[in-house]
DNA sequence: TGCAACACTGACTGACCAGTCAATCGACCC
DNA sequence: GGGTCGATTGACTGGTCAGTCAGTGTTGCA
């Protein structure tokens, strides 16, 4: 495939993030993306066998990221909370980067688990996978106390997140730069609180 | 409207219900339903005016209970982690009693914010919004600390116990009743220890 | 018994839209 | 200057389905 063609192919990703983010998946058409990419109708099954594929495509592109940077930090030798807070920290930094993006995998594919969740169900759990491991390698080392599965903080942790963007996405007002920055301190603040165990003098490391 | 007629109303409602979460909204067809409830298919235009209707009418019928109870709990005595266990219990064993209804809840309007939760939005908010306002007077009681604002304590509480449930939605095992009542303890004793204030021996008072 | 009023039926229609395809364009090479 | 091949176009088709409606049961009341 040449530059130019790898470029159009881009084009119609693009165009098609916004067209999902403005109106959803299954209300849009395929002629919305390829109008708001500037191409032709046919175009759009030159790059991509269907509608669904465009949908895949950016999720996995981003998705894919993701759990790189997941195992990067499992394997780096930062302490439970700060691996955890590197975590929230790339997620957050992906909605800031790309909202549109972030809204169209949350709204369409993460929380839709029925239609897309289900074919990329074992990406999504992997990213839990992910992150319950960091929990159990703190807990071994006693850091974290064992009361809590591993399962259970990973969800709640990935949830919080996943909510607060939600709110975020369906707000009204626009986010600001310190909001996206407080949330990842709130976050990772109240959920490692709730994991940490007792120190000996009765006082949280946090 | 007669007392058969009502029961004639509720076999649609349940059966949409049986439907919605075995399909999808988006992929079943409104015969579907009709077949469901083995009556014409024309019957279910008598009693609905649209088939996102029958979705608006079950959302709606559950979602007020649940801000009733959230009320309720909201203006009773109990000390404020009771109070959040109260409402993770409330939403835990509507899943208990009738998960499918709760997949569909979840699935197809609480996190398919695009298409149905913009309609109900408020409704939505509310429940966060009731969340908050016990995590608000918690804080100015000095029991929770200030720090995080209630705000985003409801949405990581909420965020939480929808994320389990949805991973119970699409589990593969069942679940069973020690997995719902291990669930509400953690969910509770996770987030309550994050929003605790130290006590002055330093030690957490939950 | 008759006649409203409502419950109920299911064939039909009109709109919609994903995906196809035959035709044109244009870049590059021989 | 002609041939090849991928890029590009957009009209068209085939299937789907929400919602309609004209008609048939059924109930209960006068």
């Amino acid at each position: 495939m040449t530059t130019a063609a790898t470029e159009k192919r881009r084009l119609i990703l693009d165009a098609a993030v916004r067209v999902f983010a403005r109106q959803g998946f299954h209300t849009c058409r395929v002629s919305d993306i390829a109008d708001e990419a500037g191409v032709a109708y046919g175009l759009v099954y030159h790059y991509f066998s269907s509608k669904e594929q465009i949908l895949d495509t950016l999720f996995l592109e981003r998705w894919d990221v993701m759990l790189a940077a997941i195992a990067e930090t499992d394997g780096s030798v930062l302490s439970p909370e700060a691996k955890l807070e590197t975590i929230a920290g790339f997620i957050i930094d992906s909605y800031r980067h790309d909202p549109e993006l972030m809204k169209v995998i949350i709204v369409e594919v993460t929380r839709a688990a029925n239609t897309f969740g289900l074919t990329h169900l074992d990406k999504i759990r992997h990213a839990y996978a992910g992150i319950a491991a960091i929990v159990a390698r703190a807990q071994a080392d006693g850091a974290f106390r064992s009361e809590i599965t591993p399962e259970f903080a990973a969800q709640a942790f990935y949830g919080s997140i996943e909510q607060v963007l939600t709110g975020w996405i369906f707000e009204s007002v626009p986010v600001g730069e310190h909001d996206l920055e407080r949330a990842k301190t709130m976050i990772v603040d109240t959920i490692c609180r709730g994991l940490v165990a007792h120190t000996a003098g009765g006082r949280e490391s946090a």
